[in-house]
DNA sequence: TTAATAATAGGAATGGTTACTAATTAGGGG
DNA sequence: CCCCTAATTAGTAACCATTCCTATTATTAA
């Protein structure tokens, strides 16, 4: 894989970020530092990177579009559904998840996908 | 809720269905039994049927189209990556799991969009 | 410096999903 | 049983997120 400007950019921006981005926010985000960088560049590098295993997406279920995490490690997303804000979370714990699949059903785990739904703190208090 | 024969032949086809289905799969089935029945009213329907709480959807992450679970109910998924093939499998071990994300964060679960890949029995022979 | 090739911008094409409209159908009250 | 009203439908056009295509530009190894 060759330097690029463009990726580099991409990559720095999502990472700063501190929600979770679509491609078409990061698009215009990217170009208010390279003006002239196309959408399809910023998809194509996005997909790159999510190959690579340097960042992730996720799927709101209300958009459409597909979300990108700049964090490449797995975690768990918490949406609330009142407000919509999207938080992550560590997991630590899977380890007995995933001895318990392989014993019912012998599927070996190596990547979750984990997404709650549900009402954060700040609503709550409403 | 308006009765019509259109959403009742969805809704049977695709609780009948041992796989999880796209809209378009559902309206190649459908058809056999209503030929004149447009996509359209295929995605209004699974769309009503998902607000009511019939049927669940999830997303496949290696095709850009919605799938459809005839399961109403709340479980969990596994993906196998090496031949795609996606099982169900129940989760009634979240509760521990849920008190501790109200005990870290305060948010309030009241649902789990899990998906875990990795390697089915079958393909782990091989 | 040069050659090979990966990456880019720009725009066209694709594909899944939704929106629109006129015609049809369900189903409750007279 | 027959209106009446509102929900539903088929068919088609529109939409929008994403991918594909092509000529040009940038990176990097020799």
């Amino acid at each position: 894989m060759k330097y690029s400007k463009q990726r580099e950019i991409i990559l720095k921006t999502l990472k700063a970020a501190d929600t979770h981005l679509t491609a078409e926010d990061l698009y215009h985000k990217v170009r208010e530092i390279i003006p002239r960088i196309s959408l399809g560049t910023v998809y194509r590098n996005l997909n790159l990177l999510v190959e690579v295993g340097e960042i992730r997406t996720l799927q709101s279920s209300d958009s459409p579009s597909i979300l990108y995490d700049g964090r490449g490690d797995e975690h768990c997303h918490l949406i609330c559904t009142s407000c919509g804000k999207i938080t992550d979370i560590d997991l630590a714990l899977f380890t007995p998840f995933d001895l318990l699949v392989y014993d019912k059903r012998g599927f070996l785990v190596d990547d979750h996908d984990l997404v709650l739904k549900g009402t954060c703190a700040e609503c709550l208090e409403k």
